[in-house]
DNA sequence: TCTTATACTTGCAATTTGCAAGTAAAGTCA
DNA sequence: TGACTTTACTTGCAAATTGCAAGTATAAGA
């Protein structure tokens, strides 16, 4: 039990160094963040500014910021929200979704690299045991809706 | 398998948020990555400056820098090697190690209370799952001895 | 001894950060 | 309606963090 700690450190920090390394994508550069912040804006629906900034912990001004550089680099679009004209909406546009798809592959190949060395019995418990540990920390509290 | 990324996505997530919110501590406030400085080198016997960069995959300039800060609040002491001059000893001073049990501590009630979730046979196979899992990224290669 | 490699530090310029303070649009309630 | 509060987002600014290039000092190899 000590050592749980230690062992999810280890797996935290080999699952961030893979998103440093894999965000080249034909010529564009994107940090682990911003990486995170397409893949956020990918799978939820037309997601707001705030909602995205909440969905990863950030400082809502430091993600305004994230966001101006990723419409820079023609990654990500916003537009104002016909509901209520405070609310940005934001999704990918047709390169932000290459981007998202090509680091997803990339992840995708990561992992089953990963599980290629189990047999097919250990592979489906530590998926459900992933799961199982995530929604007990869900149930905890702490962050991340 | 398509969720599986998202699902350690969340788990990283969630555990360097726990990582985030608990380095104040008795008035020394500590950002993440001390943390982890801290605690490599509370684990690590003797360790060099190079190990402990390596370790986190840090550039050693940063870290340089970042040893500096933590000497500075008295958590960590710098010494010369005696076998090879060129190297600098790293260890915890009292305080140090005071910082990173309390740490430590926070981090274990915050386990356990996520395992308090789970029967003993769901522990025991989520914990034998974390480490099989860590042993297969280790054979994959890309990052932390 | 000369050259190369390693361990670490510093200068510098670019990036990233969060707080405080701003605008602008909703929502609330007398 | 009109005055207050709240929410969503942006900008100014100063501090912290980054990595590269260039440095010093020691060790190791030829």
């Amino acid at each position: 039990m000590e050592d749980v700690r230690h062992v999810l450190q280890l797996i935290t920090r080999r699952f961030g160094f893979l998103n440093k390394n894999c965000c080249s994508v034909g010529g564009v550069d994107v940090s682990l963040i911003q990486s995170h912040i397409l893949y956020e804006i990918d799978r939820q629906h037309h997601p707001s500014m705030h909602q995205i900034a909440e969905t990863l912990g950030m400082d809502i001004t430091t993600f305004s910021r994230q966001v101006q550089s990723l419409i820079r680099k023609k990654l990500v679009k916003k537009s104002p929200s016909d509901q209520d004209r405070r609310v940005y909406i934001l999704e990918l546009t047709t390169e932000g979704k290459f981007v998202a798809a090509a680091i997803e592959q990339q992840v995708q190949d990561y992992l089953t690299q990963i599980f290629s060395h189990m047999n097919e019995f250990e592979k489906e418990t530590v998926i459900r045991s992933l799961k199982l540990l995530n929604a007990s920390m869900e149930k905890t509290g702490v962050c991340c809706s």
